[in-house]
DNA sequence: AATCTCACG
DNA sequence: ACGTACGTGAGATTA
């Protein structure tokens, strides 16, 4: 039996700054409210727990903070508009039959680590639902904390478990008092050992344990001497703080798990309180009616859910399998936990309850031969390879259909696009089954099918085995480029704060602005929501005009290069020795990938002392790389679309495109396009791409903008099959709400229809832009699945290890390399027939920069 | 958490 | 009369 207590003052917190303003019809705010019961929503399907409650903190003064009162008394009293929804809050709670639990003179926590401890003792498992770090300390085997974080208005839920705490924290879960004893914690107005931060408590408690032993040994511990010094002097206050920082788990409080059973039970009440409120979304949602039953929707039934827990069990639902065409699957805890739905039962088997049955489980499940549906398969394969499972037979991955359906959608949570696309509640497996046929479905009536079979569906294996690989990195190489920057970095600060005549934070663009305008009375430029903006383009503005301005620029590209990518990329190299990127399927609105964590995408290369950086990125030791990138493909893809014939001509004569373009722009002949007029016309080539105004083109290359109107007059005369084509898209647009690529990727543009001049104005440009892009976006998958189909048919051992938009990285034995450079030219410059010839250019080198 | 800045295609 | 180019992700500061 298993029972789930919510930390309410936490969630409410979370809940109340997590989601946009709300009001009830009678104007009482109501998001915290709406907030909290979404959360409780979501953890009840995810948890399926027998029992619930929430506690509440009362605002009298808990006895062992009494002596902190004064701290306690700065922190900020909760906002009126959320404290008014306390009551409400309290109110709904009753009215869904789920009790309340508030001790005058105990803080929340202690509360649920009293019932944590009471449920551990009757038996029963326990899930604490909270907001705060705090209860960690509470896990054991059977008590789990299940951590809510609300971010960019989405609910994300993490569930520690003992072994999940360890491999987070490297220590077991009741040092996280011995840790905060140490480090103190702010909020909790926990002292800690004055100097003593996160870091060095982390070290200290992962490698000695208890404070106990850690003060026991304090002489013959190996630290720096001046961490001792600290903890020998704060040894009273870390005493103090251990004891502050303790949860309590005997408070006198009258409770038992079997109390809180929970099984739906409203009271008649609760449909009257959300009609008052406006919640008619869950009055729907939990079918409430006016006398209190609760309406019994047809298509909210669930199938039926059977836990596998022995293994007979598994061993018959193995041979069932082999006659199962599809199956939907849901992968829970990593692989430790997987859900697995036929589409007549959900079956439920976790490693822990199952043991070696469990492994043959999940090869039976992930064999080539068994047709698979996941959510966000790339990542499922990620997990599968890891455990030398085959990542092959996925014919659905649900969250990259949705995606190519709404490209705009800021997340794709199974829970929300099983409510958009079937209307009904189900979760996990089972939502996953459901919605394949209907996501299929709705992808072949707007003709993406193709797209998303031939290039998305297939990419995932590609991106997974990419990320698995990663990039080599020269450690040695990029540690010490780091630190030859530091000389610099340290002599423009301090040649920048003797101009300024003192001291200031330099990163802080407001007391930079202070320093410049204010101070140096430096003219400023454009403002920003918050002052005057300092970014390069007002400094490059104002260069010559002070000394201080080139070392502000020197001191700004210096600091980048060392937080971002010296020091960024030191910490996120593995074990090795390489660097693995996230690739992102469902991010952006053109179709393009995105990378994360780190975004290798945005490697520096276009300044000297910046590209050094690619020269750490390497092949290992006895490789080679092989880096191809596509020739103009954007501009190119403008002529093919557009259908412009002097264009087309202009790629299909071989001469270089900006400068004949700067010839026909400027009518002189080919031989006389000086430097400056071709760069002029490669700026207003990508401006045309990106829907330009004069004024902008104007910035950019610095001329004035009547000037500047002149260059694209003349341009879109030249080029006046664009010019007709920008007219036509845009009226396409706003006739069918949307632009698509030649492969059929859409992007709806509902700001067409604004009143508001600029997201009209944004929407236009927009409705330029995405074929361009999106197409290049559709070209460079298609060639990447058939790089990497090659790369396997041919017997290499290569592989593709990155993606930069309209670039590729393979890395291969050195002996492969020159058959590796011919694929991937072949491979990208016929990944598409286009009227303008489609070019890819290809190198080998030992590192990105040698490559490229 | 929002803002500013800057790295890339 | 408006406000000023498309698409991303990350680090530092500030509130």
């Amino acid at each position: 039996m298993k029972l789930m207590i919510l930390d309410g003052n936490s969630i409410v917190n979370r809940a109340y700054y997590g989601v946009r303003p709300l009001n009830a019809p009678d104007g009482t705010p109501t998001n915290a409210i709406y907030g909290f019961l979404a959360i409780l929503q979501r953890l009840l399907e995810e948890q399926q727990p027998q029992a619930v409650c929430v506690s509440f903190d009362l605002k009298a003064p808990t006895f062992r903070h009494q002596q902190y009162e004064a701290y306690k008394a700065q922190r900020k009293g909760m906002p009126e508009e959320l404290a008014a929804q306390m009551p409400v809050l309290k109110e709904v709670l009753d009215a869904m039959g789920i009790r309340r639990y508030e001790l005058e003179g105990y803080e929340a926590d202690d509360i649920l680590g009293t019932a944590a401890a009471i449920c551990e003792k009757s038996g029963w498992d326990c899930v604490i639902v909270t907001g705060d770090k705090d209860s960690l300390q509470l896990i054991t085997d059977t008590t789990s904390v299940c951590n809510v974080k609300t971010r960019m208005g989405q609910t994300e839920t993490v569930l520690y478990t003992p072994v999940r705490f360890q491999e987070e924290y490297g220590f077991a879960p009741p040092l996280m008092v011995d840790l905060k004893a140490l480090m103190g914690d702010n909020s909790d107005n926990i002292p800690g050992v004055p100097g003593v931060g996160e870091k060095t408590a982390m070290d200290l408690v992962q490698r000695y344990g208890e404070i106990k032993n850690i003060y026991a040994n304090l002489d013959s511990l190996e630290i720096k001497e001046g961490v001792r010094k600290k903890l020998a002097q704060g040894r009273e206050s870390a005493e103090m703080s251990y004891w502050l920082a303790t949860i309590i788990r005997d408070v006198p409080l009258d409770f038992k798990p079997e109390d809180n059973l929970w099984d739906k039970n409203y009271t008649e009440a609760l449909y009257g309180i959300f009609k008052r409120l406006g919640f008619n979304k869950f009055i729907e949602k939990w079918g409430l009616t006016e006398s209190g039953e609760t309406a019994m929707n047809d298509e909210q039934s669930h199938l039926p859910r059977r836990e596998l827990s022995s293994m007979e069990e598994i061993d018959a639902l193995i041979a069932a399998l082999s006659g199962v065409k599809q199956l939907a699957v849901y992968p829970l805890e990593g692989l430790d936990h997987i859900e697995v739905c036929d589409g007549k039962t959900v079956y439920d088997a976790a490693w822990n309850r199952c043991g070696e049955g469990y492994d043959r489980l999940l090869s039976t499940v992930f064999s080539p031969e068994i047709k698979k549906t996941g959510h966000n398969v790339k990542d499922l394969m990620g997990l599968l390879m890891k455990e030398g499972l085959s990542t092959e037979g996925f014919v659905f991955d649900t969250a990259l259909a949705a995606y190519l359906l709404e490209a705009t959608e800021s997340d794709y949570a199974l829970e929300r696009i099983s409510v958009r696309y079937t209307g009904a509640e189900a979760a996990g497996a089972e939502a996953v089954f459901r919605l394949a046929p209907v996501l299929d479905a709705k992808l072949r009536e707007l003709g993406m099918d193709e797209l998303y079979y031939q290039a998305e569906l297939p990419l995932c294996a590609v991106l997974a085995e990419m990320e698995a690989a990663g990039f080599f990195v020269d450690r040695k190489a990029l540690y010490d480029f780091g630190e030859s920057l530091n000389d610099g970095i340290a002599q423009l600060q301090q040649s920048i704060w003797n101009h300024a005549g003192h001291e200031f934070n330099i990163n802080s663009p407001k007391q930079l602005g202070t320093v410049l305008f204010d101070e140096l009375l430096l003219p400023y430029g454009k403002k920003t929501k918050t002052g005057w903006s300092t970014n390069a383009d007002v400094l490059e503005k104002l260069q010559g005009k002070h000394p201080i301005v080139d070392e502000v620029l020197e001191y700004r590209m210096l600091t980048k290069l060392k937080s971002t990518y010296a020091d960024g990329l030191l910490k996120v190299i593995s074990e090795d020795g390489r660097i693995h990127t996230n690739f992102q399927m469902t991010v952006t609105a053109t179709g393009r990938l995105s990378s994360t964590e780190p975004n290798l995408q945005n490697i520096p290369v276009r300044k000297k002392l910046g590209a050094q950086i690619r020269n750490m990125f390497v092949a290992a030791p006895g490789m080679m790389l092989v880096d191809a990138d596509y020739s103009q493909i954007e501009l190119r893809l403008l002529a093919h679309i557009s259908g412009d014939e002097t264009m087309k001509e202009a790629f299909l004569s071989g001469e270089d495109f900006h400068t004949v373009t700067a010839s026909n722009v400027f009518g002189v002949p080919l031989s006389e396009v000086t430097p400056i007029l071709r760069s002029r016309a490669k700026a207003v080539n990508f401006g045309i791409v990106y829907g330009i105004s004069a004024f902008s083109l104007a910035q950019d290359i610095g001329v004035y903008p009547n000037e500047a109107k002149a260059y694209i007059d003349a341009y879109l005369e030249k080029y006046h099959g664009v010019r007709d084509y920008m007219k036509q898209i845009v009226e396409t647009a706003k006739a069918q709400g949307y632009v698509a690529t030649i492969y059929g990727r859409r992007r709806y543009l509902p700001e067409l229809k604004s009143s508001n001049f600029n997201m009209r104005s944004f929407g236009e440009r927009v409705a330029l832009n995405m074929p361009v892009q999106g197409t290049a976006a559709d070209i460079i998958k298609l060639a990447m699945v058939n790089v990497h189909r090659r790369l396997k048919a041919d017997g290499l051992k290569a592989r593709l290890i990155l993606q930069v938009h309209d670039e590729l990285i393979v890395e291969c034995p050195g002996e492969e390399a020159e058959q590796v450079r011919q694929i991937l030219t072949q491979e990208m410059e016929n990944a598409a027939q286009l009227s303008v010839p489609l070019l890819a250019d290809a190198h080998i080198g030992h590192s990105w920069a040698e490559a490229h």
